[in-house]
DNA sequence: TAGATTGTTAATCGATTAACAATC
DNA sequence: TAGATTGTTAATCGATTAACAATC
């Protein structure tokens, strides 16, 4: 089992490996890297050797190659459909970022119960009406949802969500949801981050005095 | 010196607090919060005591002082203002999140180049041209810069941000800012969380082959 | 072969949990 | 005073870093 601390990274090493080969660079050493990421050549090493190691000794890691595996390693070589429920400013923002089509998640449906909002358009995709939400996911094959609601209605629809088969949430609403063990949720808790930065900010200014 | 993880947790802390302040609760021990919060009751009596110990042996917390101490170390007691640099659809639904105002951050401008956005209204405020936003900087008292902004221009931004006299930034732009040790990036990495739960959605779906 | 650099084991460090004495 | 529960010290656990043998 890998520890979380080591998945929470990899998306990091994608990115500067996909800029890498985006340079042209062939080959890198775990030295190099670390120099580049701010972190030790040690934990690059025990990190990707958690997955098999994917260099050779004496010459460091071919970059396109260890980018691709990477991505495999994050699903990214696979499509997954997504559906986005609460069609406010976050969750119309959010279906229009195009760079997630890149990574193979596909924007198939958005939902909200404001009549006001409903049929509007978001990336040429209409707005349902919440109350068709279950009959559509029992018609698509839904991989992962996204929650942009108010906390109040957030748990609930999580619920609805889970029954109708979705495995994997990704919550912007601040709540933890309650959903059985066998249901993925990754929080996005962005008052949680404003606050961690103005802590942070607090301190220093308090330092200044 | 306080760790990152801890303060990582105060703001759950804080919400939590919150709820059962306003259910009208008045008092909380650390096993029946722990209960709560899926944490251990230890945990919490640790992080509450690096800063002090806010609590009475025999008695458990008084939630409604906890809560104002939790605040006022997120450094929620004070007035924040912030800017948003990039008005595209993240940009304007951070501008137009009211909750913030509610915890003392207050928006106080919005800047992009593109000519189609410029003029345009966020909540009651007009997109203002990003050639202005020097000047702004200097004749306003903005202590938090929000960079919504595609990776190529966010580091120049920063520089600017910083030279401007910014010492913390908020950012959603999917590049790690090089700025200088004494000013505070918190980055809001949106592909990431995605490919994180991409991962592990992954290893689910082989498990179940 | 010699040099470079990985893969991997061992050492260290920090964070979490357990235990219990202090005290309300 | 007795009971409850914190604050705090000690033990454990896990993650990071260092060291080095394996090997390209």
């Amino acid at each position: 089992m890998i520890s979380q601390a080591v998945i929470g990274r990899l998306p990091r090493y994608y990115r500067y490996l996909g800029d890498l080969k985006d340079d042209g660079v062939e080959r890198i050493s775990s030295q190099e890297l670390s120099e580049l990421m701010h972190v030790t050549a040690s934990q690059i090493r025990q990190d990707f050797n958690n997955f098999g190691g994917f260099g050779q000794q004496g010459y460091g890691y071919n970059v396109e190659y260890l980018y691709g595996e990477i991505g495999k390693l994050l699903g990214l070589d696979k499509k997954h459909n997504f559906v986005i429920v609460g069609a406010g400013n976050l969750g119309r923002a959010l279906g229009n970022y195009l760079n997630f089509e890149r990574r193979g998640f596909i924007f198939k449906g958005i939902f909200d119960k404001d009549p006001a909002i409903i049929g509007r358009e978001v990336r040429g995709i209409k707005v349902r009406d919440i109350s068709e939400l279950d009959e559509f996911l029992a018609e698509n094959d839904v991989d992962i949802a996204v929650i942009t609601l108010p906390k109040t209605n957030a748990v609930d629809i999580a619920d609805r969500l889970v029954k109708g088969g979705i495995r994997a949430i990704w919550n912007f609403a601040h709540v933890d949801l309650p959903v059985p063990s066998d249901v993925l949720v990754e929080n996005v808790h962005l008052s949680d981050s404003l606050m961690k930065l103005s802590y942070n900010l607090s301190q220093i200014q308090k330092e200044e005095k």
